[in-house]
DNA sequence: GCTATATAGGTAACTGATTACACAATAAGT
DNA sequence: ACTTATTGTGTAATCAGTTACCTATATAGC
């Protein structure tokens, strides 16, 4: 991959994007897989929406998250299906159908924090590598993760944190270290 | 959209990017459709490629921009279908399809560059409305996408520039100004 | 030269999102 | 109350990409 789009500044840049945000969902994926957790990444919006803001209806989540409201949905029967959240119609208004954790949902949370704590410092570690504007981030981004991709960085960096526990979070426990997978 | 995203630094990071992404594309292929011009932007890539790299086999194109070689594929046979490019069979290896731009092709660059002119410039006006690292010119980037959208930023812009023609780039012909659109 | 492996590219099935459309419930205007 | 417009949801069709798999050609080892 020689990065044409580089020589472009700002164009281009949706493509850029694109395939940044796809590497990114993916691997994330392969971490939540990993962890075995049960959990996919493009719940994150719709369940941390629920558990921030409480019950929301299909149309709240697809406003306050931005996105179309069939897409809300899908991810909404996802969840469902998953028995993180159960649906309910609004007395008032019997169009609506909210959407509420249930409580297997809210105890997740605590199942998932770690991994976003995690997920969280690699992001953060990669961003930190940058400096210039938001361009110049990007594709200091871009080529920090062709140097050696997210997942890679992400397993670095919790074997470290296996060897030397100083954040006290659990993380052998949820993420059975796959160190020559 | 409240986006309750901002909270979370790194977190959910993949879903702005893709949500910005899916936008960014949107608006592009507008643009492109109203100016009439044949063309889409998911070409851009592989076109620009061609055009700087020269005649390029479909996994070498794949390699050079980072996807997948389906996903080249299938734009090729649409650039080849759209009479911008055209394919040979490789003398030394006839496995090899090699797409070359056709001369209509290579034409079509005087009239693309000039939108992506503007496109670019456009861009290059919300991102210096940012400053900070990455993730902060992103917020910015995203909140300024929501007080004014990517098009209707364009749009302005290039009625400006019909209204005052200091660079000398005929915009009204490419793009007949639907201004009560 | 002959077999085994690797590479190029094409096709199919899947994914995750979108827009367009249909329908029920509500709200508004009279 | 009655008609009309709006809003919330669900479904279908579409789209742009992916992975998985297949075939054809090249290349390497013997």
């Amino acid at each position: 991959m020689d990065d044409i789009f580089e020589e472009l500044g700002a164009l281009g840049l949706s493509s850029r994007l694109k395939r940044l945000s796809d590497n990114l969902m993916q691997e994330s994926a392969r971490i939540y897989e990993r962890a075995g957790i049960g959990f996919q990444p493009r719940w994150f919006p719709v369940y941390l929406y629920l558990y921030r803001r409480g019950p929301t209806s299909i149309t709240g989540l697809a406003k306050g998250l931005g996105v179309s409201h069939p897409g809300i949905n899908k991810i909404a029967n996802e969840l469902i299906k998953a028995r993180l959240a159960s649906p309910y119609r609004d007395r008032s208004d019997k169009r609506k159908r909210v959407l509420a954790l249930t409580s297997t949902g809210r105890d997740k949370f605590s199942e998932l924090e770690p991994l976003w704590q995690h997920i969280r410092e690699t992001f953060q570690a990669v961003i930190d590598e940058g400096d210039g504007g938001f361009l110049s981030s990007l594709a200091l981004m871009e080529s920090s993760l062709t140097q050696r991709t997210f997942l890679e960085r992400y397993t670095d960096r919790l074997d470290e944190a296996a060897l030397q526990p100083s954040g006290g979070v659990r993380t052998t426990a949820i993420f059975p270290q796959p160190r020559s997978a």
